[in-house]
DNA sequence: GATCTCAAAATGTCCGTACATTCCGCCCCG
DNA sequence: CGGGGCGGAATGTACGGACATTTTGAGATC
């Protein structure tokens, strides 16, 4: 069950004073003794009801939050952030404009907009000119069923178009979908980027997962005919929370979609 | 540079002690003073040298080891791990094949390989009986333009076909071709799956990336006409060297996929 | 009721000490 | 030459102490 990082590959008959307590919380926690967003017992209350130092209960809670399950705070104390990983969300791809776009079943929720003149790397990922007047938009992607939160979103859109913020989420339709209809542009190519990436502390906060946890990163740049970009979106979803899934049909030496 | 995680919003006027050494032995090791391969000087050496206490040293090496630049053990010492990330490698997919399969330019490195019988979480993975006789193939995916190491992979395969492991990585030919063309099977459909996942210790150690670090998650079923699993195989991909990208043609209310 | 201040609670940083465990190289012996 | 044992070097575990920093709640004041 105890996950936390352990380098060697032959492990000891007994195991060290701190992992046992991490081992011993952890089962607290699995058993919700303590509950998801409840406080433990403070460093010191530990050391007492357990009868080792400080250092070991700090050691055995620095294994803990590296397994995401409580986050520490001076002041606050030691807070239960997770039990076990949430329930996965999978999104079904029934054809590859899947990845273009999410399905009906979530929303975004704007949580911040900021005007800004886009820096040197900034103007290389939305291939304009630099200082060129850009809006970005942080947003929640949420579940419509249960209010699971299952991304971050940071959305850059030319200032222009800024006036599709207001609708973002209160409306139905995607981003893009508001622009065209808006400001008549027409998107006419996606770019698609998959990768991976490390939740930052704001992030992990904002979705209540631990910091530095496993994200699913998702960048898709939006053009027009002339190939100029007139969207990115870049999403991370937790790992344990959401999941793509899709299946191929073998034919011939290339292969298609297989619709649900 | 220093990205030791740090939970606070608002950074201190000035750091810590220990990330201040932190800092400045990755420095050391950017520029090359200690090499990939060679050993830091130890921690009683580093606490006279720096004039700190030993405490604050381990700190500082915890920091770098997170970042996955130095390796720690016991009787031997503290081992630079790596300078700096490995440069990206980007899978263009042309088609919505290239999900089902890698580009040319990388090849299979077996490791490791058992039987086994698969046991009751396996057995719904690969949707057989408990207890059937399945090979487990460890592999390595490299690029062959300069070695480089770009995922990791766990391959499942009925013992039935097992005689095609000797093949793997040495013939040219992917798995599922090398058992359609050595047992007369047919691929009908593949099921991908897409997530992220953290490198556990034996996979970083084995791809020289940090414990911990994020890598993306593929996960293809193979499977025949009557949708029995031939093959499955789970990679995972160093997220600082490996990314999916393709286009999409945008089209009525679909997408279609637009070749390179 | 609202605001400010202060003290207590809680974790973070940093020092020190001691012993345990593991690895590796060297030396000795067969 | 090869194998085993031992000692030294190195990190890991665990104890203790002290002070710093942050948060929160209670009480006092306006």
């Amino acid at each position: 069950m105890l996950k936390c990082p352990d380098m060697r590959v032959n492990q000891p008959k007994s195991q060290p004073r701190y992992r046992r307590l991490a081992a011993a919380l952890q089962k607290a926690i699995v058993e919700a003794r303590y509950a998801v967003g409840s406080t433990l017992p403070g460093e010191l209350e530990l050391m007492s009801r357990y009868r080792v130092s400080r250092h070991t209960v700090r050691e055995a809670l620095r294994c803990l939050a590296e397994l995401g399950l409580i986050s520490r705070n001076r002041g606050i104390g030691t807070v239960v952030t997770a039990r076990e990983p949430a329930s996965a969300h999978v999104q079904k791809l029934a054809s590859p404009a899947g990845w273009m776009r999410y399905a009906e079943d979530s929303r975004l929720e704007v949580i911040g907009t900021e005007a800004l003149h886009v820096d040197a790397a900034l103007a290389r990922r939305l291939e304009c000119r630099r200082g060129a007047p850009w809006r970005r938009v942080t947003a929640l992607r949420r579940l419509t069923a249960d209010r699971a939160l299952i991304g971050w979103s940071d959305i850059y859109l030319p200032e222009a178009y800024a006036g599709v913020v207001g609708a973002v989420g209160r409306r139905a339709g995607r981003v893009y979908e508001l622009i065209e209809s808006r400001f008549g542009a027409r998107v006419a190519r996606v770019e698609v980027q998959v990768t991976a990436d490390l939740f930052d502390a704001q992030r992990a906060r904002a979705l209540g997962v631990p910091v530095n946890s496993a994200s699913l990163c998702v960048t898709r740049r939006y053009r027009d005919a002339t190939g100029q970009v007139l969207l990115l979106s870049q999403t991370q979803h937790p790992a344990e929370r959401f999941t793509y899934a899709f299946e191929l049909l073998r034919g011939g030496d290339g292969a298609a979609w297989l619709a649900a």
